[in-house]
DNA sequence: TATTGTTATACTCTATAACTATA
DNA sequence: TATAGTTATAGAGTATAACAATA
């Protein structure tokens, strides 16, 4: 799904930021997915390995870098595991941790992928005029670290205990 | 949740476009949401609304614009029609066809909610400096138009017939 | 008492399938 | 046969709750 934010008669003056956003955003995203499941990863189990290549990492910390939830760390790491890309292991200083260890193959992929994901975004910025190119990323830069920095959150959904199920 | 793509060590020489995509897209959409919600509405329900007092179109037509399944478009014209905003009505051409009619009161709603987008919208760009503003949309524009036009389709998930529930 | 990681599962969102009425 | 709209529900995605082990 798309939102279209904005009638797109010739007189309107603001223009429909919301409809560019999605639409660029979801566009690249499928590019990306396509692209990174030719060599069997997801946009995650890239982002998870990338940053557990460069220092030694546990779990929730590699969630908080990524934003996902520990749980969704947790189907992460496990295939990341499956694939033979990362192994869980016990930190030495904490025993409730675990450090993603990634292993050699990962370590290739990993290189793989970032040329992967170097390649779609250079693709796009190439379809551009030079000039506009650095423009973009600037502005969404300065949106990013400015006006859009925080989202608001919404009302946080009810929810009903877990039927225990002895 | 949000994804990052990149390593951002200093040395990167790709600018991480899935993530400025992906997040100002996500902030300014949580941004909107609150926004209409003051009104009572979802993006969707001022999509539709706003298309609808437009021309006479039917459920179809409006799907396709706010690029929504038609399903989707029948529990948002349900919505539309418990807050007293939109009305469906028999074609005349089509006795398949519903025309939605927005109502008196739905017409206002629908000003208002217009210049609560382009408001939000006009926030987000006054937080860069004005020649960037032009750039940005330009660029956007380019890709929506040009290489990130398409999406690339996921292989369609396999589904289960219905359950035929006698 | 608080936190890491895990499992189980509730909830939301969206789309598919099947259906009715009509073209 | 094909299409507009509807209903029921499957499935993906994600987050919450509860828990065990440890801090």
């Amino acid at each position: 799904m798309l939102d279209v934010m904005t009638a797109m008669s010739p007189a309107r003056s603001t223009p429909d930021l919301s409809f560019l956003l999605d639409r660029t955003g979801h566009v690249l995203r499928s590019r990306m997915a396509a692209a990174l499941g030719e060599i069997g990863l997801t946009a995650r189990m890239h982002c998870v390995l990338v940053h557990a290549l460069e220092a030694e990492r546990t779990q929730i910390q590699l969630a908080e870098i990524g934003d996902m939830d520990k749980t969704t760390m947790v189907v992460t790491v496990d295939a990341l595991e499956r694939a033979g890309l990362a192994e869980r292991r016990p930190s030495s200083t904490d025993r409730r941790a675990r450090i993603i260890a990634v292993t050699e193959k990962g370590a290739q992929v990993a290189h793989e992928s970032q040329r992967i994901v170097d390649r779609v975004h250079a693709e796009a910025l190439e379809a551009l005029p030079e000039d506009e190119r650095e423009v973009l990323t600037r502005a969404l830069n300065r949106l990013v670290s400015g006006h859009l920095a925080t989202p608001v959150e919404a009302p946080a959904p009810v929810r009903r205990a877990r039927r225990s199920e002895k």
